[in-house]
RNA sequence: GGGCUGUUAGCUCAAUUGGCAGAGCAGGGGACUCUUAAUCCCAAGGUUAUAGGUUCGAUUCCUAUACAGCCCA
């Protein structure tokens, strides 16, 4: 397993060097005064402030008595200078065994080189951790994109716009939490271990429980417990966190992914749709400083309010076929071994969808596809729902909850009499206001947000086969 | 699950029709006290993903496997 080249060879043999030293190969706390941004910021010409800074040594160019390289820190470079006369021959010569990758910390006052750049004179410099593998060089970065995923920390260290890409993912969740805290909403955490999994259809992950003795299924989403909540008088609440689905692994699916559930008590699903485009556009344009976004090849404009289309018209729109209930799928595509929700699933997917570049929510699905959904007053044949796509993909769901539990039950049943969470009734039963639910897929969000067409460049570790 | 493509030095990439496997950077040795893809000189670095096959000869052609990427269901 282990193998030792050369160039592995040669980084280890320096820890006996630093030892030989009296020096800690694997050192201990330094005390940080400044980041590389503060050096930079606060620099004013002719101080003799002195600072201490810490970082991974990336780039020496070796001059002979003096040496320059850069520190990386998290918030970016601060170029540092070394030189013989002032580090004296001991410490000149220690300098120069360092080797890229090492980190260090460094103390001495701040100075602009002839060329301009802010720097720190190494006036003393403490080895804090050795690094014992080769980096890539920063210039070519790390293309392969296997070991970009497998070792996620080498494509974050030298590839700048990974970095980047997973700051700005950290900030679409934050403007997401900020916008919903503002708006009262309480953010909740419930089971990601269900004993019967719901609130969507989809394959579980079963794990067992051993001093209950029952298997536990990895939740599918949270939608269930969630309603609970707002049964119990948290009458507007949201869960932003991961979900599980044990399925095919593509560009825009992972087996565990993040997604965004609100609940609003007294709301319905249109409430939904203006919570939804407030919601993103308030992101984007803090994210962006404006509501359009360059996505794939397309302009995308995130002012509200944004189209609103239901399915049939939507149908009746892109295929230049007039339909207004589920029986006229086979007026479309008459395939006899296929149930209608197929062949209007397949529609969607393959003449609708792909249209959706702009924001759209897409309203008013069969009640067949929808069991948790609340119908229409004048059409039960229909549900409250949408779903919103942008760049023509899906990235959210929403409805009107269906609060009635005998009609709940009745759903369930035709769904699957064998698994029927009889709790979740009954908490419908001690009564749940009217409310409006909606699920934001948020690594799809993310990706349209970095403008990236794989899931797995906006997940920091996304499933691969063990190698 | 199916199809197509890829896997060559630490990294990024070459290699003509099947004919000695190469470069840049990194790494090693040396020179150089304002460089920033530093520069200059020298030396080294490979079971071409793995296992088979065809052939006088395979990175190259064939089969299988592993992993990955893209497309489809």
């Amino acid at each position: 397993m282990e193998e030792i080249n050369e160039l592995l060879e040669i980084r280890r043999q320096k820890i006996d060097f630093w030892k030989n030293k009296g020096i800690l190969p694997f050192g201990q706390r330094y005390e940080v005064t400044h980041t590389s941004q503060q050096i930079i910021e606060e620099f004013k010409e002719g101080s003799e402030e002195k600072v201490s800074c810490a970082g991974r040594l990336m780039a020496i160019r070796e001059h002979g008595k003096s040496i320059f390289a850069h520190l990386k820190d998290a918030q970016g470079k601060i170029q540092i200078y070394a030189k013989k006369d002032i580090l004296g021959n001991e410490g000149f010569s220690l300098f120069k065994e360092l080797d890229m990758g090492d980190f260090i910390g460094v103390q001495g006052k701040v100075f602009k080189t002839y060329t301009g750049e802010i720097t720190v004179l190494v006036e003393e410099f403490t080895f804090l951790a050795k690094s014992l593998r080769p980096l890539p060089k920063e210039w070519y970065g790390l293309r392969d994109i296997e070991s970009r995923y497998r070792q996620r920390y080498v494509d974050l260290l030298v590839n700048e716009e990974v970095k980047d890409l997973f700051i700005n993912r950290s900030k679409i969740i934050k403007g997401l939490k900020e916008f919903l805290d503002r708006q009262n909403f309480l953010e909740v955490e419930t089971p990601m271990m269900q004993a019967i999994p719901g609130g969507a259809i989809a394959k579980p992950f079963v794990t067992h429980h051993n001093t209950l003795g029952i298997d536990l299924y990895l939740r599918i989403a949270p939608e269930l417990y969630l309603k609970r909540l707002v049964v119990g008088g948290l009458e507007r609440v949201y869960e932003l966190n991961r979900n599980f689905r044990n399925e095919g692994i593509s560009t825009r699916h992972n087996p565990e992914f993040t997604m965004l559930e609100v609940y609003q008590a007294y709301a319905d699903y249109t409430d939904m749709m203006r919570l939804t485009e407030e919601l993103l556009a308030s992101v984007v344009q803090k994210l962006f400083g404006s509501l359009k976004i360059t996505y794939r090849d397309n302009e995308i404009d995130f002012t509200p309010p944004w189209q609103r289309i239901t399915v049939y018209e939507a149908i009746s729109k892109y295929t230049g076929v007039e339909v207004t209930q589920l029986e006229d799928m086979r007026k479309i595509l008459d395939v006899q071994e296929k149930s209608l929700t197929e062949i209007l699933n397949h529609i969607l997917d393959n003449k609708v969808e792909p249209n959706l570049i702009q924001p759209t929510f897409l309203m008013d699905y069969p009640t067949v596809l929808s069991p948790l959904a609340r119908q229409k007053q004048n059409n039960p044949e229909l549900v409250e729902r949408f779903e919103f796509f942008i760049g023509g993909q899906e990235l959210g769901n929403a409805y009107s909850e269906l609060n009635d539990p005998i009609e709940q039950k009745k759903r369930f049943y035709e769904q699957n009499p064998d698994k029927i969470d009889e709790d979740y009734i009954e908490a419908l039963e001690y009564g749940l206001p009217p409310c409006g639910g909606l699920g934001i897929g948020i690594d799809r969000l993310v990706m349209v947000l970095t403008n990236t067409t794989s899931i797995r460049e906006v997940m920091l570790f996304p499933q691969l086969r063990p190698k």
